[in-house]
DNA sequence: CAAACGTGGCC
DNA sequence: TGGCCAAGTTT
């Protein structure tokens, strides 16, 4: 690892920060330095590229302009202002922080690190990002860019997957930043991440900081920053039950905690679970499978069922740690069956297009419509 | 600590 | 196509 003078520090301080003076990016968000603005565009941005949040950054501030209206929006406001953005558990605690802020803080910020972290979904670098561009604290925000910015100019080669790594960049950054312009110069590291740094196509040779790059200058710029690599998703097969009346279509509620939480599908019914009501479960017919899930509808929710196989493959849908493929079956039922014993009820089309669904359940309606 | 937690873009 | 990446936090 390289160590920096004190002369080099401030050397890059200046032309790291009259870079961003003339070209750092000009975003919603950046328009002022309030908090509330500075929190929400930061939740959004976890896992979640510029572009793709501008839109919902925006909408999100016409519907819920205050931390105080954010508090007292409805579940279904709030998730549907999230439609699409993933990781819904940012837009729970979102609201859950609003209410601390409201309720706990008398609609004050808390305004030091520690006051901040306090608040539901804001880790450690949430809280310094918050911390030094709302409140100008001289902490740095470290994040998937300023791993890769660091790593790079000064050849740190430790795991940024290791979470015991953080604290170290967290040293050495703390030392770097400017005291002056905190949260300019953190801000100024995530835009060089994402142009002359960025982890697929860096142009250190045109960098504004190349000269302060020690990977680039040793022409090892690639091999950082240093990641073990993850898992990959598990294959998980199911049934995916198409339950049309008139309008309607018999959907369920998926559980309060897990893999979308609370948001409404169709019927799922794992593979596994209908082959293990099989004594054979490895020569099955495709119509012994078919016979097996009417078993388990009846035994399980009291439902007699007659289904039919939709064409096609499976629909797939991968999400980080899970590869669903779905095969789409129809069933008719009538609309007074009795369903105390399942956990759903009948949706009108005029009813889905109001609420929140999760990507995979569009992509199952959007195979219904192909065909 | 390792695993869970969504989605879109890129090659 | 499958794998990796993108302004992480929670448990």
């Amino acid at each position: 690892m390289v160590e920096w003078s004190d002369e080099q520090i401030q050397a890059f301080r200046q032309t790291l920060l009259n870079w961003y003076d003339a070209h750092g990016r000009h975003l919603p968000w950046r328009e002022d330095h309030d908090p509330y603005h500075v929190w929400v565009s930061e939740i959004m941005l976890q896992q979640t590229q510029v572009n793709t949040v501008i839109p919902y950054y925006e909408r999100f501030m016409t519907r819920f302009p205050t931390v105080g209206d954010l508090a007292k929006a409805s579940e279904a406001d709030l998730m549907k202002a999230w439609e699409g953005l993933g990781y819904y558990s940012r837009a729970r605690n979102l609201q859950k922080a609003a209410g601390q802020i409201v309720n706990d803080h008398g609609g004050k910020w808390p305004r030091t690190v520690e006051g901040l972290r306090e608040l539901a979904g804001i880790g450690p670098y949430t809280a310094g990002a918050i911390a030094s561009i709302a409140f100008n604290l001289p902490v740095p925000a470290v994040d998937g860019n300023a791993f890769r910015v660091f790593s790079r100019l000064l050849e740190i080669d430790l795991d940024i997957a290791k979470p015991q790594t953080r604290q170290v960049f967290e040293k050495v950054i703390s030392r770097i930043i400017s005291p002056d312009r905190p949260g300019d110069f953190n801000q100024a590291i995530m835009d060089l991440g994402a142009s002359y740094m960025s982890a697929k196509h860096p142009d250190s040779a045109h960098s504004p900081v190349k000269a302060f790059n020690q990977a680039y200058l040793d022409g090892v710029e690639m091999q950082f920053p240093v990641k073990s690599k993850k898992p990959r998703p598990v294959k998980v097969a199911y049934y995916g039950l198409v339950i049309q009346h008139a309008d309607s279509f018999l959907m369920v509620k998926r559980p309060g905690n897990g893999l979308l939480a609370n948001f409404w599908t169709f019927p799922l019914i794992a593979e596994d679970d209908v082959l293990a009501r099989s004594d054979t479960p490895d020569m099955v017919t495709d119509e012994e499978r078919l016979t097996l899930l009417e078993q388990l509808f009846q035994d399980e929710f009291g439902l007699q069922l007659h289904v039919v196989p939709i064409g096609g493959k499976p629909v797939k849908h991968t999400f980080t740690h899970r590869q669903w493929l779905i095969s789409l079956l129809s069933a008719q039922l009538d609309s007074n069956v009795d369903l105390s014993f399942f956990p759903g009820k009948w949706l009108t089309t005029n009813d889905l297009a109001k609420i929140a669904l999760p990507k995979v359940q569009v992509k199952l309606f959007k195979r219904l419509s192909k065909g």
